[in-house]
DNA sequence: TATTGTTATACTCTATAACTATA
DNA sequence: TATAGTTATAGAGTATAACAATA
């Protein structure tokens, strides 16, 4: 029935750069929620919100900006942006513009928890990830995954996929013992 | 108090080696999340698991192999072996040498799913990730991140950290509008 | 005493759908 | 009608700590 066309395995090469990115990335990420946690009891997500309105010359952004470069829904934005509010970290104003819009800004306080938890961060990126390369081999690697994060982002992602019922969920009727 | 010396700030090359690994394999391992979910009902973790145990010669791994390999706490695997267990996809039995090991086994049934499984996944690894490479990115892709991933295992995680008390997480007392 | 694995529990996060308001 | 954002809700996943059994 669902019999696609079984495509070519992979090279040693490919699954070794799928297996490997997955890996670091996993790790990485996993130490580096840590330390945020630690140093500012941030968890990821908050840091790349507070990070991105930092970055901005007026610490400024659009809601659905922020949802672009960092959330996948817009319920789980407006969840953490409130989670931010509330500590102070972030104001939320009508937006000028659009009267639909709303304006997220950074705080003086969330930029100080910013300058608190940047020294640990990117101490973890150097022991973790960059420690054991070498300058070319850093420059490759910017160089290649920016190519692949290029061509994701130019790729709309597929909307409207056929849904299966629940197999390995949890089920409610989970007879086994 | 904690006023750690700032470490010098990162080049545009580490910055962008770093966010371009974060936004690929956050972009990466969605996608293939939605694949493996629609394809076989299965989270990524519980693919991994899969996919080890179908790795080995019999289709076999202790807990703790399996836990060291994929998932970061050992209550978070039983949950998922937990999961497999009652779809049929995995088998658990008292190990034969250690009266205090559980070995986990893939069935027939788990190598079907995983079977049907695949060719989606490597379609979207191909479609998403591969195919904007050349055969050198890839080559040197693999080099770097494998060096990178090794040097990761080999350091030993930190433990014993200090723990502070929650800010911006969710409280009881939300006060908030 | 240390290790393997499970259980109970609490909590974070995410997504979907329904809804409001403006363009 | 389409878009921006919020809310309610439900569910998955994870970690911590306490526990049982064996080494």
């Amino acid at each position: 029935m669902t019999e696609e066309a079984s495509p070519p395995p992979l090279d040693p090469a490919e699954l070794g750069a799928y297996f490997a990115l997955i890996e670091v990335s996993s790790l990485l990420r996993h130490t580096v929620e840590q330390q945020l946690r630690d140093a500012g009891d941030l968890s990821y997500v908050q840091f790349q919100l507070l990070a991105t309105l930092g970055d901005t010359a007026d610490g400024t952004q659009r809601m659905t900006e922020l949802a672009d470069g960092v959330v996948y829904s817009r319920s789980g934005l407006t969840y953490q942006v409130g989670l931010l509010e509330k500590a102070g970290l972030v104001a939320r104003s009508p937006s000028a513009e659009d009267d639909r819009g709303v304006t997220v800004t950074i705080t003086e306080a969330g930029r100080d928890v910013l300058a608190r938890v940047f020294p640990g961060h990117i101490d973890v990126l150097r022991q973790l990830f960059l420690e054991p390369l070498a300058r070319e081999d850093i420059d490759s690697l910017a160089r290649v995954l920016t190519v692949v994060r290029d061509h994701m982002r130019s790729i709309p992602p597929r909307s409207a996929k056929p849904r299966r019922k629940s197999a390995v969920r949890q089920s409610p009727t989970g007879g086994g013992a």
